[in-house]
DNA sequence: TAGATTTGACCCTG
DNA sequence: CAGGGTCAAATCTA
């Protein structure tokens, strides 16, 4: 598909020719002083310039590639018959069966504004990590179907690969589901990386509900409880904002899990993991409370492939 | 003691 | 039959 029309979209694009206006200036500021005096600054705007161009390139341009829809399971979903499932009562369903499916990598936090309950942990062949299965926890109060199953990847330790299947019936990421619906926005999952830096502070894993001590609860229970790093993490986000790179979801149908996924409250930076994030980053005056993270897709790491 | 997690077993699908 | 998803009893924790 085109170009990001996201109002998300151009917010993070003017983010980038801010920053690329800034590194300009910076630039130019140097044009004044002796090479051997500015050149390694130069070279650095030089940099960051190059960054934001290619940041805008992908911005309008370029396909997601981190966040994949999975229009089917591979797996078929097998019409239930109806004599063998009343022969077994205890047949076990696919809730994830012949639904809709997407998939989400994401670093640091499992935080997506539900409240998910692990129900079960499977070591997956030729996966060095076991794949963690969680449900809403009003599966059996009202019969949310939503499920999720995270498992951490395998080359990159901090990245953590989210699957969502079914949508939430239930009333959580209720503010940003009624605005969403109201306003009938299709919103698009949304992924943050943050870079490899944090991945030494990922190795208890969020999602781990054990060998990491008291973390095992922290999905469950604790919706607000991770956050971005401060002190240092921060320092270095904020290093890293001149080179935001947002990256087009047009790739991927905003279906039933993906608005499921962004009806948290991430969507007015409501939920308390999103907060340091604008804190952190500065972004207030730009992103107000009309930033729709949701929409959005920014890769820290990304930026590393473009210098 | 209630609710959440763990984990082995069961079940489904290719 | 292997691999993967889910169940549910046992266990843990606040």
């Amino acid at each position: 598909m085109a170009a990001l029309v996201t109002p998300a979209a151009s917010v993070v694009s003017g983010l980038v020719v801010r920053g690329r206006e800034s590194a300009a200036l910076l630039e130019a500021l140097l044009q004044g002083g002796s090479p051997q005096e500015h050149g390694g600054i130069r070279e650095l705007a030089a940099e960051i310039l190059l960054c934001c161009d290619r940041a805008l390139a992908a911005l309008h341009g370029r396909d997601g590639v981190h966040a994949v829809a999975l229009a089917s399971r591979k797996r078929k979903s097998s019409e239930p018959d109806g004599a063998a499932a009343q022969t077994r009562p205890k047949r076990r369903m696919r809730a994830n069966s012949g639904s809709t499916a997407t998939r989400v990598e994401k670093r640091w936090t499992a935080e997506d504004g539900f409240i998910w309950r692990k129900y079960g942990q499977k070591e997956i062949t030729h996966s060095k990590h076991p794949r963690l299965y969680f449900r809403c926890s009003y599966k059996h109060d009202i019969g949310c179907p939503a499920t999720r199953q995270v498992q951490q990847s395998d080359d990159d330790l901090s990245l953590y690969v989210i699957t969502y299947f079914g949508d939430h019936t239930c009333c959580q990421g209720d503010g940003a589901v009624a605005a969403e619906e109201e306003e009938d926005v299709k919103m698009q999952p949304f992924v943050i990386n943050f870079g490899s830096a944090t991945a030494s502070s990922t190795s208890g894993s969020p999602w781990q509900n054990s060998d990491d001590g008291d973390g095992r609860s922290e999905i469950s229970r604790s919706p607000q409880a991770l956050c971005l790093p401060e002190g240092g993490e921060a320092d270095g986000l904020r290093l890293k904002v001149t080179k935001v790179e947002a990256t087009s979801f047009d790739s991927q149908p905003a279906g039933p899990a993906a608005a499921e996924l962004s009806s948290s409250p991430d969507v007015s930076c409501a939920s308390p993991a999103w907060d340091p994030l604008s804190s952190c980053l500065e972004w207030d005056q730009f992103v107000e409370s009309s930033f729709d993270f949701v929409s959005g897709f920014i890769d820290f790491d990304d930026f590393d492939l473009y210098q």
